[in-house]
DNA sequence: AATTTCGGCAACCGCCGGTGT
DNA sequence: CACACCGGCGGTTGCCGAAAT
């Protein structure tokens, strides 16, 4: 027996809102926060089933949701995570804090799932389409590395979610002893909007940053680097891999049998910039994280590790950057990879995957025929 | 100018997991 | 333990404006 329609009451509205109506829910959540999204619409005057309500603030009243034209760097992260995650919209959203999972799925139906098909790359795997019929081992090497870098991911967010319950609830407590509503800081619809002139995503995102800082306090035993508060439009603090200034080896995965190297971060905490260093050295890492270890292969090449972290690992390297160091290292990244011409064929493979998605990315629509 | 087709997006639907009773 | 309720998620639908015919 499946639940009853939330919407089966007769005589409840459906389809468009209108701005009288925009107008009773935006005024009634802004004086009592949302509460209970059920017994809403009636407090607040409303014809509507409170799952209606909830999606109506959701995906386009709240205060923090930025509209509007993607950017290439937003399309670039969309098309990573997906690649890591699948048509997980929520989590993928989270990366993207002022985009709500509706408007990513749209975008991604109506725009980037077909740009990946007209240059060949099936939108769901993320491998050129002709790769189907590649070699088994090859298919097989490139699958377990995006299965790595899935698993990776998805412990992570398993433990982001964690914190950022953790820190609701921190934050639900804090409130209360205010005397508010309750709150709900990862929509922060319950809020009312008078009381939000911080806004939310960011206050979201340094939660959690500060909490994953904790976590890689406690197993490093170290600081953490920063430039998280630098202003990037698109910092993802949750993805950042809490380096320290005594540089700890970020995990890579999946090159091949080539010579291992350790790549490090060297940043400041106090000035937040920080760049990647390789040393190269025998043997193989192997990085434990999230109860799990990951096996690390990484090729001899200095420059060429500082450019496969950054495309397989684009959106953690990003993040960790001041805006001007981005701009910089996405400059050298495209200038290498336009003329890459190295590697083993497990890197040629992956570099030549991700150098798609790059190409893609910085394709603009309006310039491109291919679009 | 009228009609048809297409693309984009807001909104709905059904299912699922968590929680309270 | 069973059930009901609630919120969240992802897939899908349907409306509307733009473009094509």
């Amino acid at each position: 027996m499946g639940r009853s329609p939330c919407c089966e009451k007769v005589g409840l509205k459906k389809g468009p809102w209108t701005p009288e109506e925009d107008q009773k829910l935006l005024a009634y959540i802004e004086e009592h926060g949302h509460g209970s999204w059920r017994a809403l619409p009636a407090k607040a005057g409303l014809q509507r089933c409170g799952k209606s309500c909830r999606l109506r603030w959701t995906n386009y009243l709240r205060p923090d949701i930025k509209r509007g034209k993607f950017s290439l760097q937003e399309e670039q992260t969309i098309i990573q995570l997906h690649a890591l995650l699948g048509n997980r919209w929520s989590a993928i959203a989270t990366h993207l804090p002022k985009r709500t999972d509706n408007e990513i799925k749209n975008y991604w139906n109506t725009h980037l799932k077909k740009r990946l098909a007209k240059m060949g790359i099936d939108p769901v795997t993320h491998k050129p389409k002709s790769d189907a019929l590649s070699s088994v081992d090859g298919q097989s090497k490139t699958a377990a590395t995006l299965s790595h870098m899935a698993q990776w991911e998805s412990a992570r967010l398993e433990a982001e979610a964690r914190l950022v319950r953790e820190s609701k609830l921190r934050s639900s407590s804090f409130q209360q002893q205010l005397g508010s509503p309750a709150t709900d800081l990862a929509s922060t619809s319950a809020q009312p909007l008078n009381k939000t002139s911080a806004p939310p995503a960011s206050s979201l995102c340094l939660d959690v940053l500060k909490a994953w800082q904790g976590v890689w306090s406690k197993s490093t035993k170290s600081g953490l680097m920063s430039g998280i508060g630098s202003g990037l439009g698109l910092e993802s603090p949750t993805s950042t891999l809490s380096f320290s200034e005594n540089a700890v080896p970020i995990p890579s995965v999946g090159f091949g049998d080539n010579p291992t190297a350790t790549v490090e971060f060297v940043g400041s905490s106090s000035t937040g910039e920080g760049g990647l260093v390789v040393k190269e050295e025998g043997g193989e890492e192997d990085w434990k994280g999230f109860g799990k270890t990951i096996h690390i292969h990484l090729p001899e090449c200095k420059e060429r590790m500082e450019n496969s972290v950054t495309l397989m690992t684009g959106f953690h390297h990003d993040a960790v950057f001041t805006a001007e160091d981005q701009n910089s290292s996405e400059e050298s990244r495209d200038s290498d990879y336009a003329n890459g011409s190295h590697g083993t064929d497990d890197f040629e493979e992956n570099k030549n995957y991700w150098n798609n998605i790059l190409n893609l990315v910085n394709s603009s629509p309006s310039d491109s025929p291919v679009f």
